[in-house]
DNA sequence: CCAGCATAGTCAACCCGGTTGTCGAAATGC
DNA sequence: GCATTTCGACAACCGGGTTGACTATGCTGG
């Protein structure tokens, strides 16, 4: 039975959707209902070195506006701080603060869970494997993951 | 070396993107660029049957106003055109044009074209275990694209 | 038969994470 | 000095969701 293109693809998402709907409900579950993949994403590119909007929307691939709108979510919500940038007067500068350290540590260790669990469903070797063949197939293209990153929701 | 969770999530979601990102363009290229992963995705449950917007909804597992709006783009599109229920005043029924067959015919196969060629890249039987794999760990929930389902544009 | 309840589609407002355009301020380079 | 570039902020808009409310229609049990 061969599997057509478009079971393929929505495999695929379903696969990602499973692990990600797993990882926000759990943290939700610790109280932190208000997360979504989109805002891990950009802490993470933020600790990396990507702390102001401009270079945060480079980082991601969206404009700098897309990107200022999700530093605004982010500073409401306590996960990271902003202020002056000494050296150019145009400048805010954007850092992670403990809470959302603590987010991003809570939500990579459940991501690893999950990933763990998969590999005792399926053995480790063919897990590897599968993300091997994924990666040749996918390449190290940027991907982003998009706002409406839950399941369909009632 | 094992991946992070968070990185196999990405693997997928990669995966999905890539396939979606190159039947969407080529569709475009073909003069239906305003076909996005959704609308395909509604249109085949109306096909088989979810003829209604209250019905697509549950189909789609989405609100039943949603479902309208995807049916309103839909017609405003010539995809699906709509008419009265003989047989329940309330009710109003839809079904695929033949430009929308048009549509999800040429998806299918580039879907499959898009299919083949990953198998060619990393085995028949190997692709076919990265299914199995995938469906085993997935199982048979409704996985619907999201509206954004496109890449990162820019 | 009919009141009460359920269901249909429609209208409306809102949400979220994107888009593009514009603006004044600051920085850069010739 | 000045033309150009870059910064963040403001604004409007988009698409695909959400919920609430409404009128019309259908169903059912007393």
């Amino acid at each position: 039975m061969t599997r057509s293109g478009a079971d393929l693809a929505l495999l695929l998402l379903g696969g990602y959707r499973s692990l990600v709907e797993s990882v926000t409900a759990e943290l939700a579950a610790r109280g932190h209902a208000d997360v979504r993949p989109v805002h891990d994403f950009a802490m993470r590119a933020i600790a990396s070195g990507a702390d102001t909007a401009s270079e945060l929307g480079r980082r991601l691939e969206v404009s700098k506006q897309a990107a200022a709108k999700t530093i605004a979510v982010l500073l409401e919500r306590g996960y990271v701080r902003r202020g002056a940038d000494p050296d150019d007067a145009r400048r805010k500068r954007v850092e992670v603060t403990p809470l959302g350290w603590e987010v991003m540590h809570q939500g990579e260790a459940l991501f690893d869970a999950r990933r763990d669990e998969w590999a005792g469903r399926i053995g480790p070797e063919r897990l590897a494997e599968l993300e091997r063949q994924l990666a040749e197939l996918v390449g190290d293209a940027v991907v982003r993951p998009e706002a409406a990153g839950g399941a369909a929701q009632d």
